[in-house]
DNA sequence: AAGTGAACCTGAAGGC
DNA sequence: TGCCTTCAGGTTCACT
C-alpha cells in the first residue's frame, strides 16, 4: 500500500501516543518479517522513550531516548493500529471491522505509558513485505536505508529544474523514472500514475526528453513537479487511500481513493473536461501503469 | 552504468 | 463448492 502519503498518515497517527510515551512492554510474534528482528529487539526498546516520531520517504523513524531509531518500513500491506487503553474502554470496540480475522498478521505489538495513558501499537503485515530495525542515531544519514534516498516531493524543494537535472540523460520511461526512489523518494505505483495524468504527460515518454532546452521542455518539468506536489500534498489531507484492508491507525479509511483518475480505472472515460479517451493499462517495468493514451502526450 | 524482470509472501478476485 | 491462475500499494538482486 504505503506510499509516502499513507505512512505519512501513520506517522500522524503514531506521534500523539507514542511521543513522550516509553514502551512497557514489545511483543514479536514470530522471528521475521521481510528481515530477521534485529538482536534483542524487544529488550532494546523497553525502557525506552520516544522522542519524536518522524518519516522519510516511505519510511518511518522514531528517534529513542537512549540514541537509537526505530526504523519501520510498510513493505506493501503493513498497516498501524492504535488503541488507548483506559478503564472505560478496556476491551476497546474495535473500528477495525475484520480484526479477528487478520489478527494472525499482528506480528509486533507495542505496548506505552506516558504517565497519563496507555497505549497498544499494533503491526499488522499480511504479505511481511515490511521491516523493523534499530540504527544508532549518528548511523541513519549514511545507513543503506537513507542514504541513497532522493528528494522528498512534500514542500516546495521539488520544482521543474530540479526535475531536469534529475533526469537529464535518463532514457527510462517517465514513469519509472519518477518511481526510482534514487531520484524521488515516496511515490509509488498509485501516485506516479495520478501524477502523470495530472501533468499530461504520457509514461512512456523518456525520461530525458523534459530535460531539452526547449521552452515546451520546461513547461512540462514545471507541470510535473506541481503535478507530483499537488497529488502527494492532497493525498496526505485526504489520509492516504485505502485499497483492501488500509487503515489510518483509528481504524477510519483514508478516502483519496475515491480520487483517482486514472489509477484501476482501465477502459473507464478519462475525467479531463475536453478529453474524450478512456483509461488505457500497459505492464512497465513488471507493473500496471494506468493511462490516458489521448490527453497524455 | 542503466534498465528490466524475477523473487520475496499472502489474500482477493475471476474463470471454469 | 472448490481449484486454478492472475494480480496487488515495495524493495532488492541477478541479469543484460
Amino acid at each position: 500500500m504505503p506510499e509516502l502519503p499513507e505512512v505519512e498518515t501513520a506517522r500522524r497517527g503514531l506521534a500523539p501516543a507514542m511521543e513522550g510515551a516509553t514502551f512497557t512492554r514489545v511483543k514479536i510474534n514470530r522471528p521475521n518479517l521481510r528481515f530477521p528482528f534485529p538482536d534483542n529487539f524487544a529488550v532494546r526498546l523497553e525502557n525506552c522513550q520516544v522522542r519524536e516520531v518522524t518519516r522519510r520517504a516511505k519510511y518511518l523513524a522514531l528517534y529513542l531516548d537512549n540514541e537509537e531509531v526505530l526504523v519501520m518500513h510498510l513493505g506493501m500491506s503493513g498497516s498501524f493500529h492504535v488503541e488507548k487503553l483506559d478503564t472505560e474502554n478496556i476491551d476497546g470496540e474495535s473500528l477495525h471491522h475484520d480484526r479477528d480475522r487478520f489478527a494472525i498478521h499482528d506480528h509486533v505489538i507495542f505496548y506505552l505509558e506516558n504517565g497519563k495513558n496507555q497505549f497498544q501499537v499494533t503491526y499488522n503485515d499480511p504479505r511481511r513485505f515490511g521491516f523493523m530495525d534499530l540504527i544508532n542515531s549518528d548511523q541513519l544519514a549514511n545507513h543503506k536505508y537513507f542514504a541513497n534516498l532522493g528528494i522528498e516531493p512534500t514542500g516546495n524543494s521539488l520544482d521543474g529544474e530540479c526535475i531536469r537535472d534529475l533526469f537529464t540523460n535518463r532514457k527510462a520511461p517517465l514513469k519509472a523514472a519518477i518511481l526510482d526512489q534514487k531520484l524521488i523518494a515516496g511515490l509509488g505505483n498509485i501516485y506516479v500514475c495520478e501524477a502523470l495524468w495530472q501533468a499530461g504527460l504520457s509514461p512512456k515518454r523518456q525520461a530525458k526528453t523534459l530535460c531539452t532546452s526547449s521552452r515546451v521542455a520546461k513547461i512540462r518539468a514545471d507541470k510535473l513537479a506541481d503535478a507530483i506536489r499537488d497529488v502527494i500534498a492532497r493525498a496526505i489531507e485526504a489520509g492516504g487511500s485505502s485499497l483492501n484492508d488500509h487503515r489510518q491507525t483509528d481504524g477510519t479509511l483514508g478516502y483519496f481513493q475515491h480520487r483517482f483518475n486514472v489509477y484501476d480505472r482501465e477502459g473507464e472515460n478519462c475525467n479531463r473536461k475536453e478529453c474524450a479517451g478512456n483509461i488505457n493499462r500497459i505492464v512497465q517495468s513488471g507493473r500496471s501503469t494506468y493511462y490516458c493514451g489521448s490527453c497524455q502526450k
